[in-house]
DNA sequence: CCAAAAGTGTTCAAAGTACACCCATGA
DNA sequence: TCATGGGTGTACTTTGAACACTTTTGG
């Protein structure tokens, strides 16, 4: 940083890409869109665009997301990933993408972003390998982090609406670390960590069988202690 | 991503940005360079430098790294840590920056990079606050992230010498976390932790008492069980 | 011998897992 | 009434914290 010269910077573009993960029908999905010019024209990518002159990093990626969902900041969580910056990957010009992690529940249907020809919510083992650029590589990164995230954070109720019972919670954890848990001790270890749900008072009987309690997110944001550790 | 013009991206300057951290004398030491030009003149800053055309992101860290400690790559962890670009981070244009976090073992003193005017080993709690641009931020993310990751993984062996001894460990454990740990039970869990500590059969009494014996890193990136897990 | 640090054994408490069992609803 | 999922109780196992104790060196 020390003695750089403003006036001959080497010129690089700079954009953010989101990897936006939802949980649809049990399994684990990501929002791609189908790329209309060369390069990988066809081919599906994941949503980006240009950081603008005077927007901070965080906001570019917010209002990406709000361009492809419609979603208002701050109705889904939103944090950065990574940095990609291969010098070749993007065969144009040097492009620097910051990604970002974003998750979100009950997403509405895709609507076609200023520029993105068509969007749709895919199946991650559906969609990669085969996207464009190295954003197989990108999505990896965020669905790992994801994976370890639930773990100690309360993050997992991103993926639920504002009301939503244990079982449906649980079944986000089951989509994203894709293996069963059982259901009465993860009830019982979610209802006990501190901060993690908040009773509503209400019940509903939309899973069938017993009614269950509502739940909305607590204040907490990290989990004492995680989940998961073994349960075989 | 989809849609832009190569030919109108906004004009952006990346950089790198190095938190370099060591132990010494029991306390967690970052390296920092003095500015010796506007803006900050005079004030720390953490070293940096220009990411060239042709080199990714991580060659860039590496090279920086090397510049500044003399260190060749491989020789330190080096991992990304986060990206910076508030519009107005850097009051001459444009900046983003891609920070990285090393870890570095019994460092030599620090040489004068190309442009670096003068560099030092400093403990953390006396440069920040009151470094230059937004890099308290940035070294307060890598702090956190060495904290954190030491729990576990098998990092902390990246602040100990090729051969080291359990009570050394130990000692980074208690600089990085700030608080004692019973040598004890630490002994047992990090020699009982799969892939952690390959013996080397040597003995040393360096540290005084009865001779102890000598390890090198194992080669597990991952420590099962994590360490810490409350330990008042 | 004494001090100092390495390393082991043991005890107690806390947390996790497996699973039996009861509860409250819709059909 | 039965099927279905919600929710609780409990026994067993594993893990961790605390700390007494033995070992092996230097002075």
């Amino acid at each position: 940083m020390a003695g750089y010269d403003p006036r001959t910077f080497p010129a690089v573009a700079v954009t953010v890409d989101l990897v936006v993960l939802t949980v649809r029908d049990g399994g684990l999905c990501v929002l791609v869109v189908r790329r209309g010019e060369e390069p990988y024209a066809g081919r599906e990518a994941l949503p980006g665009g240009f950081v603008r002159p005077d927007e901070d990093l965080l906001a570019a990626a917010q209002r990406e997301l709000a361009e492809e969902t419609g979603l208002t900041p701050g109705a889904a969580h939103l944090e950065q990933l990574a940095s990609y910056g291969a010098p070749d990957r993007d065969p144009r010009m040097r492009v620097v993408t910051v990604a970002h992690l974003a998750l979100v529940a009950d997403p509405p249907d895709p609507r076609a972003g200023s520029d993105a020809a068509a969007a749709r919510w895919a199946p991650v083992a559906e969609v990669s390998p085969g996207l464009a650029f190295d954003h197989d590589r990108v999505l990896g990164d965020g669905v790992a982090r994801a994976r370890a995230k639930l773990e100690y954070t309360a993050l997992a109720a991103s993926f639920c609406r504002s009301s939503f019972t244990v079982a449906e919670l649980r079944r986000v954890y089951e989509a994203v670390w894709g293996r069963p848990l059982d259901p009465r001790n993860f009830h019982r270890k979610v209802t006990s960590a501190a901060g993690f749900l908040e009773p509503t008072g209400e019940t509903t009987t939309r899973d069938g069988g017993r009614p269950a309690q509502l739940y909305r997110r607590g204040p907490a944001a990290a989990l004492h202690p995680p989940l998961l550790r073994a349960e075989n």
